[in-house]
DNA sequence: TTGAAAGCGATACCAC
DNA sequence: GTGGTATCGCTTTCAA
């Protein structure tokens, strides 16, 4: 088995305790004791034990906040399973994971449960942001009391978080791009819908696809102007039926934001279900369904339950061995979806509770 | 912090072993007292603590070996690269991975280095084997041996081993199945190619493309009958030239196995390289390149760094808390690339050696 | 500057 | 049946 503290300070005549400070520099040693010792531990390939470490180093009361905004979201109910999940197994490492969810975009509610979290005396906090200011200023002073924050789902650029680990919305819209491409290969009239107008992943998932549309030149495609519909069905129902009636030849549309539901309807009602292609994002419950009935070519996916699950870690790593990760920005893959490569990580049951599959 | 089995000693009047004991239905404890402790640790929710556990448990000498065939393989290259990252997470758990890469498939060298793993004491064996009988019959050896196996990337049916994970091969033709159909919107012809006719997988692929292909019948596509490649670039290049002679309008090649470049290079020849849509399988230095060229139109990935990664976990997990893996079948993510949704796992340095990104 | 010892949480062995 | 104690590998006092 591996080499132990305990192996190098026998080969070098010193204590567990002068092999401890000498290796991780906390000073009191020997200058040529040290060299000696390094110089051992070197030659053996010495790495701590992380066990052992982490069994010292594990405080009694190890906790890591989590909060949700936009709870009631079936993204976000996932990415809630993946943050149940990580608690589960971090429970059984000895820490606690308080987890508070929020419905809808409220900055206030957020802010009061930072502050909750922060008096339950967190270590570390994973948070599902929007990127208003005072959230900034308050990732920020987390920085200062030295609770590192890792943000999810969506970032706060500049702010002195850990990471972000999400999608890549650009490359998103990107991929959603060459789809449509390869979904039509005689070309045809494409509409992009978007969500609002000032949501930063919306935005970025629409320039990806539209920058790339633009240089994919091989294939005739003509860009409609994009359309808002505010995440809501009803309305995206309604664009839909209004650019068919103004191009009935159209050929694709492009949900960057929610709405897919509403599109899919309308061209269901018109009977066009196949012969317009819908790329979506996001695979959840309702997606899934759409997929399998034909209704939507492909879904984007960003791995919600992998933000959920990996973000407490990349806190746990980074408390508890100093390890930061490898890059400010995370990207989950960004997975293409169709009716048969698809499974849902979780699926609620009749209460409505979450199941890991 | 979590309760510990000291606080629930204290809490019952005995002592940490008596706890233990009971816990671990051990014997040697009074049933009434026993119950108590039960009833106790269930009201306060303990859960032993994994790290104390993993800490006690580790053998001095913790070694884990890992086989690889076709280790010269791109592919394999990419498991290989999992398992690396593996054995550097692990080491530093106490556990040593010992790793021997065979090239090409050779039973004989396979079985001998089985042996040489067991000779040195290793816990457990993680194997990407072929299903010979030989090999079957040696992972029920090691069964008795009480020597845990994993199969990993191709499975060896009905023998005693412990799970495999790899790819659903009928399930990956299935999706290959739905991409073909949405890249001929009008239909058309559509060679598939296999590589050795005898190889599990890649059968499982061609049957998958195949069963689906022929209900979907939405799609007016022509089945051609399938030709096999033997993997070989050469035969590939051979039949697409002749195929296409045959049939000037042939429109998707479906590649099972390997060959795609030798299809690639055929096509690019005759300039046909956009419209005739070919699907191969792997996301590897090659086929990316063949992807950003627009020579293939999508690659379906298989996941090689997740199941050379994952596999030496699975042991673990079973070796050092009996955690056996939910299922005996873990089918890693079918993972639709194109050339904007791509980065590999892994890129061979100057020097041929991995590196992970 | 150094060593000895306590302790993290769980397990196993050995007395009683 | 039960409690005490040593042990896993490491970090951290506390004395010297």
């Amino acid at each position: 088995m591996a080499v132990t503290a305990q192996q190098i300070a026998e080969l070098t005549g010193v204590s567990r305790g002068t092999v401890d400070r000498a290796l991780h520099n906390r000073g009191r040693v020997n200058p040529d004791v040290a060299a000696r010792i390094r110089q051992v531990a070197a030659e053996l390939g010495y790495r701590p034990n992380q066990i052992g470490q982490a069994l010292v180093k594990t405080p009694r009361d190890f906790r890591i906040g989590v909060i949700l905004q936009s709870a009631e979201t079936p993204t976000m109910q996932i990415v809630s399973a993946g943050v149940h999940r990580a608690a589960d197994e971090l429970r059984a490492s000895g820490v606690e994971l308080l987890l508070r969810e929020i419905r809808r975009l409220d900055t206030e509610l957020v802010l009061e449960a930072i502050e909750e979290l922060v008096g339950q005396g967190i270590q570390g906090l994973a948070i599902a942001p929007s990127a208003e200011t005072e959230i900034r200023h308050c990732i920020d002073d987390l920085y200062e009391q030295n609770i590192p924050v890792v943000t999810l789902n969506s970032d706060v650029p500049g702010s002195k978080r850990l990471c972000f680990i999400g999608m890549d919305s650009y490359r998103g819209g990107q991929t959603a791009a060459g789809l449509m491409c390869q979904l039509l290969p005689d070309g045809g009239k494409v509409l992009p819908l978007a969500g609002h107008l000032n949501n930063t992943a919306h935005n970025n998932r629409l320039n990806g696809f539209l920058d790339t549309l633009r240089q994919e030149t091989a294939y005739h495609i003509t860009l409609l102007p994009f359309q808002p519909c505010f995440d809501r069905d009803d309305y995206a129902y309604e664009i839909t039926q209004h650019t068919i009636q103004a191009e009935p030849d159209l050929a694709g549309i492009y949900v960057a934001s929610n709405g897919q539901q509403g599109v899919c309807q309308a061209l269901d009602e018109l009977g066009l279900k196949r012969r317009i292609k819908v790329i979506a994002f996001d695979l959840n419950a309702p997606n899934l369904a759409l997929l399998q009935a034909d209704s939507l070519s492909f879904v984007l996916d960003q791995e919600a339950f992998e933000q959920g699950y990996r973000s407490p870690y990349l806190l746990y790593e980074y408390l508890m061995h100093k390890k930061k990760p490898a890059h400010p920005l995370i990207y989950t893959d960004i997975a293409i979806r169709t009716k048969y490569n698809s499974t849902l990580a979780v699926s609620a049951d009749a209460d409505g509770h979450m199941q890991q599959t």
